[in-house]
DNA sequence: TCATTAACTACACGCCGTTTAGTTCGTGTA
DNA sequence: TACACGAACTAAACGGCGTGTAGTTAATGA
């Protein structure tokens, strides 16, 4: 923010910070999270472990900011294959939507344990705790998705009687600006959406799913639909 | 099996194989699965780590070991809960295995690590990868559920069309002799069902949910109950 | 009694994250 | 232009890890 021109070191800096990341993530995906350490990638940079400090005060700060370019690229993800599909179709969204996620996750089940199971040894997430912000965005999304389905979600949803004190207040006040018209409920049931998505992806990264079925994205695309049908959006073509 | 009186050499000896998983178990409840350390354990026991080869071939054997004891136990668990019910009550019996399921994984997270997650460093799951007979076990229950509930199921579930030949041989086979009325397109749904609750689970022991919502229970129960009446089984009571 | 052998230790190897002291070298200033 | 500063980096060390290997102890059984 100070600087307007950036010299030439900061320059140089900056592009050996990012440099790191992008080696990271390289080791990442060609050798699982064990591949990632400070001596590997020094190594793969022709420098010595102990230089990295230079960039991140300790190998999670490092961790850390891979888990926030990770997820940030997921979302980005998600909601480009939810735009694809015009606003008036909400089933459509709401399916690109669930199957961007499984399909990046299969295609990256590496970046998916970094984000959402044990990223690397010992790593422990970072005490102040702020949900990342690409984690925000991800229920911001899903909340969109619950308000185009608000209209037609059957009265029948059980209620648990869900207020917004129950909610994150980083999270509650956001959706009640992006989507006035919903209540607390509602962002229940967008958490549980996502807990939905969540469940039989993870199983399939972690190989549980595979022990047991040859056709695990039969088994999520069937997990979409009810979904889909459950929020009212029932029977609006299973497009791709 | 060979032998009728097992000699004072092979009780200890299967004594102080027990005693590794044991203090294993209580380090990884304890400090967390980084804790879990052939040397760690040694130490607790007053050895030295290389004494342990003598009794698992590698670490990763240990460790296969341990998770199938506590996967055991979880799936002991979640049987024992279920059948506090009666047969009769279905939706009791399915949100009983569901809320053991919650309430375990809560109370035992590196347990839940262990099973669903990457278990500890460098861990990667044996070649030859049977599947843990705990976890046929859990799909069995689930298929139970599944099965005390399909008269009711509406048939407005979604037919993926799914088949035998989808399902790993063990469990199609298991199944069909265990429930003969059971179509594949059920045990589909069990697996479903499996996933439906370990998506919440899921997030919750990893973090993800507590940064969103303070009462991540009050979500899992909603689940719960939406789930039982997408099985036709809505409003039989929320028992405990 | 004595050879066999299971059980265990001691030590080494290469890996890891992290710290510290020392070195190199580009940069801004006098 | 000369020089001092400081950023960037190296080298070496510490303790920890899983894993082999060679050597020691002690219980077993003929």
């Amino acid at each position: 923010m100070t600087s307007a021109t950036p010299s030439r070191r900061e320059r140089l800096r900056a592009e050996t910070a990012s440099e790191i990341k992008r080696v990271a993530l390289r080791l990442l995906a060609g050798g699982g999270p064990d591949a990632v350490s400070l001596r590997a990638i020094a190594r793969e940079m022709g420098m010595t472990a102990g230089a990295i400090y230079g960039y991140y005060p300790t190998r999670d700060d490092l961790i850390t900011a891979l888990i926030n370019d990770v997820y940030t690229s997921l979302v980005d993800t998600m909601e480009a294959a939810r735009n694809a599909y015009p606003r008036s179709d909400a089933a459509g969204r709401l399916l690109a939507w669930g199957e961007a996620f499984r399909v990046w996750a299969i295609g990256n089940p590496a970046g998916f344990r970094l984000v959402y199971g044990d990223p690397v040894t010992g790593y422990r997430v970072p005490e102040g705790g702020a949900a990342p912000e690409a984690a925000h965005r991800a229920c911001i999304g899903l909340a969109e998705l619950v308000s185009a389905a608000w209209p037609h979600v059957r009265a029948g949803q059980p209620s648990a009687g869900h207020r917004w004190s129950d909610f994150a207040p980083a999270l509650s006040d956001s959706i009640r600006e992006a989507f006035p018209e919903l209540p607390a409920e509602a962002v229940a049931l967008a958490l549980r959406l996502w807990g939905r998505m969540h469940g039989l992806v993870a199983l399939e990264v972690y190989g549980h799913l595979r022990a047991q079925t040859t056709s695990p994205e039969k088994l999520y695309r069937a997990e979409l639909l009810d979904l889909a049908a459950s929020l009212g959006l029932g029977d609006q073509a299973g497009t791709t």
